[in-house]
DNA sequence: ATTATACATGAACGTTTGTTCGTTGTCAAG
DNA sequence: CTTGACAACGAACAAACGTTCATGTATAAT
């Protein structure tokens, strides 16, 4: 009375495929997923699973199914409570410009979003994300492509990674935070790098660093 | 530029009957329920909805329709859709040793799990997280601490980021793959450094890169 | 008046997709 | 050795369903 190993795998295929496309699929997709070659014995199961009240089928209607209990099985299992947190792409950061900070207007990613685990980033507000262009934040041990997900803030802690802007250098970078009285000196991720010293007064705060995502594939 | 009346209503519709039945309604469904004679000004103004960023559609599948989701303001409420990924966390990873792989006996995160958002990670199966110990992996932009997303395998693709063993060496590396006949270059990511080239035969591909992400704060 | 644009119509067409049916192989009961 | 249920196959069929196209309407701009 149990489930066929192939009634499993149908029915953890329409989940998945319904996350994924927000509709059903059809017997013939069900059938290359599962791997039967004959439409008539994806319909057999479905009948089977029918009886089962493992889901419903509306007949003679395409993709006219529904699961009658969505398998908790792998997607979003234990995290369902699991809280997300969406930070808007603002644009991009190189070395040779400030960033747009909290005004965001002619950013390419419209409104985009990246939508992160609230336990990979705080849920607060000013947040937002900045994809590196160039290897110019190399020290920082940030890739080209990278994205940095940033607090917007005016001061720092030491100890913080920040954006900082120098004033005289025209230069964006992402560094360690440790003023040292008068000045500030600026470490870099990367310990193979040398720190540089700013005039505090020439440093300007452009948010904090709290995350960095490389998306590979 | 805003929608018109009948669209309005198409919308609502679809909506509601998705909420019903589980899966989306046809082309003439939504013809009849909105009062429209032929199927092809529901194609025409399914069409202005794709425009406004109102729905998606599957081209030349039926049902093949879905909804964008509304704006969800600040909260969670439309991200709550959002499928996540549980990547297990496996071990550490540094320079001098193999990893764990994916037998995972000892490791010391328990089933200790990093959950990520299906659309930074596929959901496969034989992904893991692991944590990055020291500084030798800085040529591949890795930082101490960082977490790398793994997939299993045992081959990998010309320019894919992998996780290889150098069997002579006894050392672990994060580097691009590049086979060059009978040796494989591998280039790290860092592009002030030099790559590395070792026989194939030398070379054990324990995993492809999928991303990496790091915590600051 | 003329042209352009947005919207609408309905028939025709072609693909997608569910259903039916004749067969086959397996396995336990009679 | 049958018998019959169960599971599976693949070809053929028919209904469901999206697309295309030739043709009309309005309304506004030229």
């Amino acid at each position: 009375m149990s489930l066929s190993d192939r009634q499993a795998r149908i029915l953890e295929f329409i989940d998945a495929y319904v996350q994924e496309h927000n509709y059903p699929p059809t017997i013939r997709e069900i059938g290359k997923a599962v791997g039967i070659s004959s439409t008539s014995v994806v319909k057999y199961n479905l009948e089977r699973l029918q009886e089962k009240k493992k889901l419903e089928r509306s007949k003679e209607v395409s993709r006219g199914l529904r699961l009658v209990k969505p398998a908790p099985g792998n997607g979003d299992a234990g995290g369902a409570g699991m809280r997300l947190v969406r930070v808007p792409k603002l644009g991009l950061i190189s070395a040779g410009q400030p960033i747009a900070a909290a005004g965001q207007q002619d950013n390419p990613y419209a409104d985009d979003t990246l939508t992160l685990t609230a336990d990979l980033v705080p849920d607060r507000a000013n947040l937002y994300a900045l994809r590196v262009q160039g290897d110019s934040m190399i020290d920082a041990l940030v890739h080209d492509g990278d994205w940095v997900i940033i607090e917007h803030r005016e001061t720092a802690e030491r100890g913080d990674m920040i954006v900082a802007w120098i004033e005289d250098k025209e230069e964006t970078t992402l560094k360690y935070y440790h003023p040292e009285g008068a000045t500030v000196r600026l470490q870099p991720a990367n310990p193979a790098y040398q720190p540089i010293y700013v005039p505090a007064a020439q440093l300007q705060v452009q948010g904090k660093v709290l995350a960095i995502v490389r998306q590979l594939a």
